[in-house]
Formats: C-alpha cells, structure tokens, sequence
DNA sequence: GTGAAAGCGCTAACAG
DNA sequence: CTGTTAGCGCTTTCAC
C-alpha cells in the first residue's frame, strides 16, 4: 500500500504537505492540494492509522467489550453505542468476553494495546478488583456497563437488578399466588443473583417461606427455559407462577408449558425479564421486566466520549430503575 | 502509558531485550526474562500495538463491517466468526455499516486504514463496482457476505434467495392457495429483491398471475409487519397466503391478523424466512425458510484467516442453499 | 505556503 | 545471550 512519501514523490512536494492535506492544515494552496489529493486517488493512499496513532498519540477509538455478541439485548447496546460514537467523529471497536475470566481480560489487553481512548466494559466473569487495578492503572477512562462496582460507583450504570426481581413477584404476589417457582440465569453473573434476591425479598414480604425446590438454575440461552421446567415437574412441587429471568427462557419454558397442556396464565402465571420485542408478540403476551437497553448504549457512549475527551461526565442517573410491564400472562391466583 | 525504553531501563537491559521477551524469543536467560517481566508488570506495561505494527506491518486482526449490529441474523454471524477468529490467535474488529454508502465506506475505510489482514464485509448498499475496486486496490484479501458479486464469485458466499423465495411460495401453491401476498425487504436490497423473484417464479410455475396489489414493501425491521397487513386490507384484495420476508415482520403480521380474528392458519397460511429462535416458539409456530447463519459465519472468518495467511482458501460451497421447515401456520386452502 | 528533520514505540538485523 | 541501531509511516516544530 502507497505510503505518504510516495505520495510526495508523485505530487512533487514534501511529505509535511502531504501530511497537511490529509490533515485538513490550511496552509496549503488550492493548487498543491489538488495534486496531492489527486495522487492520493490515482495511488489508492489510505493514511497508516498506526503511524498516525503512534505519532500523535490518539486512537480516536473508543473500545468495547461484551459479553454476548448474539442476543438482542447485546445488540441493542452496540448499535446504540456505535451510533452515538460514529456521529462524535470516532470508531467503536467491539470484541467479545466469552464469559471466561481469561477471554476478557484479553479482550481487555487487545482494547488497551490499541490504545483506545475509553473503555466500554460489559463485564461478566471478571473479578471486581481486576476491574478496579484497570481502572486505576490502565490510564484509560473506563465505563461499566450493567454492573455496579462500588469503588468505580461514578463510572458504572446499572440496573437495579434486585429491584427487577422484587418488581416481578411482587406482582405475583399481589395477584394471590404463593406457590411461585422462579428460572433464574447462571448464579455466577450477579445479574442473576441480584434477581434472584429480588425474588426472595417479595416472597419475605408477603410472608411466604423461601423453598428451594422452587428455584432452578439455567443459563440465559435461547434453549434455557425448557430443561428447568421438566425439572420442576419431576420434584413434583406445585406452582402457580413463575418468574423466569429473561424471556428468552421465558418463550422457552412458555411452550413446554403449553406443550404439557397447561393453561397460561389460568393454571400458570409467567412474569419474564427484559421486555424484548417479541414479549408482546407470544401468547399469551408476556408480563415482563423493562429495561432501558438503548439508554445504556447511548449513555455509556456518551460517557466514554466525554471522558475520553477529559471533560467531566455527568455522573447523576447512572443507576436505571426497571418497570414492571404487565401483559397477560399473568393472573390472579385461582384455586384448582 | 509505560514505553519499552522505560521498562529497559528499569530492568536494566536493553529495549531490544525486553522486545524479546514480549515476543517470546528464546534466546534470553530465565533470570533476564524474570527481571523484564518484574519490570512489565511493575510500570503496568501493555506494548503498544501502533508501534509493533508500523514496525512489523502486521495487525493480527480481521476487520468485519456488518449492515446492523443488532438483530439476531448478525448477532449470531458476529458471534461465530469471533469464535473462530480468537482461536486462531487473532482479533475481529467489527463496525456497522448502517445502511448508508456513505457510512459503508467509512467503515471499510476505518478497517483499512487500521491494516486489517482480511475483511469479511456484510454490505447492503455500497454497489458491485466499489466493492470491486476495493478488491483490486486495497490489497487486503476480503470476503462477501451474504451477496453475490459475480466478479467476486471466490469471495462471495452467498444463499441462493431467488430459491428460498420460490420454495415458500411454491409450498404455498402446493396447498392450493391462489392468492397469495407478499410482505418485502426494502427493494433497494439484492435479499429482497431475489426473494420476490422466487415469489414471482413459483406463482409463474403454478400458473398464476402476478399482481402488483398483492404484494408490499416493508423493511425487514420488528414491528415492520403491521402497517403491511393493514395496507393489504385497506386494498380490499384477497388472500389466503402471506410470504413475509422475514420472521421478524412475520412476527408482527401475525399478530395485527390476529387482532382482526383472523385464524392462522384456517383463514391465512404464512411463511416466514430466516427461521429465527423464535419461530417454534410463537403460535401457531411459523412455517419458514432456514438460513445456515452460523455456517455464514464461521466459513466466513476461515476463509478470512486463509486468505490473509496467503493460503489459497477453498472455494466449493460458497453459495449455501436455503430449507423450507415446514411448522402449523401454513394448511392448505379452503375455500370460505 | 512549503520543506527538512526529529521523534512517536517498537522490531529486526547485525555485532559482539 | 545481550546490546546497538536503522527504520516502519506519520506528525510536528522550525526554517526558509
């Protein structure tokens, strides 16, 4: 590929000439701009974004790390974010956790060697400290994404995850139900656990005893609401509802349900997690959580932008506060 | 950010000592090795990758530009070629394209001017004749996705969706309907334009005549299915079989049919394209026709990782041919 | 307006 | 085994 001397060469000017054209300089006549701009057409010149970088010390890139690369809620997030960097001038550099510790902090290692001008961490598996040593020392503004590190407090938006959980089985409970069984995601993503704590905390409330019979563990997949709902059946618990933690395991469990020829929500209620689109297209239309995906793509955009330029961000509302989205497949509690 | 030089300089060797060590080179003693690795991770070193790129012209990545970074179709692409691609030791740098030539060139541009290895583009816009010269110019090896250059038939994998088209309707005509609609992709897309062809090929086929109020252009998005049926009505046509698009409109028409009472599918057959998650899981489940989006992906990325390692990259099989799956909301038709 | 030259951080001969 | 040094392609003073 031409490199700029080339380009000089075929202009008959100095590289720094070359160098301004490209840069936009003003100091630079009509004349030798046209014959720069013309050889860097007839050369096919794309500037070295690595000479460039290395030179003035900017990447003019922000990096991102997700967990997830398919599932809707991911991309929502990214195009969210990318939309709000591209329009600032800038690139988004995507790659993905994998949801081991090891794949993430490489993940990490790549954005940073890159030297990406913020970080945007949708962060699984990693460790808290880990996150905190990066921050502190990586040099690099760093924006969490869905998790609440304490230290890191002004630079993590989150969701009140428990608050989500207790939103859903309150709901349930109001409708009368106390035998509520609940699908959680992997109990090692705080996310889940922070449900699952919501869950607990309605239950106390209405004065129902915590059974963990009613409690099975799955993984947030497509598939994942099936298997469990078998399981439930073989401990031979009763229920009247279930809290599933997202909808895809929701949909999921939904058909199994329906497959067994149980009535939704008559015989079984179902509260989900997310509020995709496709929630209001199942039947019976699922009662889920909201959240604000869009807004947390667009503001942590936002805010690794402003950092990223040393500008304060503004730190108020980085906590999102879920809603309770009520559609029909939940009922009151009917005796059989 | 730690240079070389200052961790040489605190371990008391030479930089090219401590460039040895970052690269793993044999010929450095355990005790040296251990004294730069202390000094590394003492000063929170991470190499800089401009710098050992200018210096090596090698970038160890792959550059991806998709049309849109969520929607499940390019999620799980994404996911599959990352997979893949950090395996090989190397990383994917995925921008969005969204929708734009404008923005598509940006994007390719990006990714060049950052000496990708190999570009795996998704395009919906930019035409044949740039992507060509990009081919010859750029001398970066690249990869279609999902579109047919026919001067880039090596690169090109593509699914035959004048084919898909066809076997859905054709599986409509085979169960008696005569009236068939059609909800489309935006027509500026080669994907909608081929899956009207099919459509139009397999009424041909069946004997029956093409008409233009039959048919719809939508724009493949969530809630894209609504408006369409709400038009075919306004039309006052008949039909008694729907082709949509995609599952994500069809999602969508199916419900609006079903706030009008309509039964799917003893009043109106419907089938779908892409055979998304979901399609089992909504009601009735979607007949629809399968897209082998992980096989996209993942051949993808090896022929990318091929390419760019100057290996020739096998070309059979590049052009991956669609199924009909065949569920409940498509029966044959009766007349009212 | 334009050019010469130093230097960004690293790799890769080459020398020792 | 280890150090010296010449670039990689570009930006950026500083001269002219």
């Amino acid at each position: 590929m031409a490199t700029i001397r080339e380009v000089s060469k075929f202009a008959n000017v100095s590289v720094a000439t070359v160098s301004r054209v490209i840069n936009g300089n003003k100091w630079v006549s009509d004349a030798t701009r046209d014959k720069v701009l013309a050889a860097m057409k007839e050369l096919g010149y794309k500037p070295n974004s690595f000479a460039r970088s290395l030179a003035t010390n900017k990447s003019h890139t922000i990096g991102m790390v997700i967990g997830d690369l398919s599932g809707p809620f991911f991309g929502k997030l990214m195009n969210e974010a990318e939309q709000e960097i591209r329009n600032a001038g800038k690139h988004l550099i995507i790659t993905s956790g994998h949801d081991t510790v090891e794949s993430e902090r490489d993940a990490i290692d790549f954005l940073l060697q890159r030297r990406v001008d913020a970080l945007i961490l949708h962060l699984d598996v990693l460790p808290d400290q880990d996150i905190i040593d990066i921050a502190d020392n990586s040099g690099v503004p760093l924006i969490l994404v869905n998790r609440l590190v304490p230290e890191l407090i002004n630079s993590s938006i989150s969701l009140d995850n428990e608050l989500g959980g207790y939103l859903a089985v309150k709901h349930l409970t109001d409708l009368g139900h106390t035998q509520i069984a609940t699908i959680t995601g992997p109990l090692y993503k705080a996310d889940a656990r922070a449900r699952l704590s919501g869950y607990r905390r309605a239950l106390e409330e209405a004065g129902i005893a915590y059974d963990e019979r009613l409690v099975v563990e799955s993984d947030f997949q497509e598939e994942g609401g099936i298997a469990p709902v078998e399981r439930l059946y073989r401990r031979k618990v009763k229920f009247s509802a279930l809290f599933i933690q997202n909808d895809h395991m929701a949909f999921g469990a939904m058909n199994t349900l329906k497959g067994r020829g149980v009535n939704i929500p008559e015989e079984v209620s179902i509260v989900g997690y997310d509020d995709m689109v496709m929630a209001r297209y199942v039947e019976p239309a699922l009662t889920t959580v909201a959240v604000p995906v869009a807004e947390f793509g667009k503001l942590s955009a936002q805010m690794a932008l402003k950092l990223s330029a040393n500008e304060p961000a503004d730190v108020q509302n980085l906590r999102f506060v879920p809603e309770l989205v009520v559609r029909s497949s939940t009922a009151p509690y009917r005796k059989k």
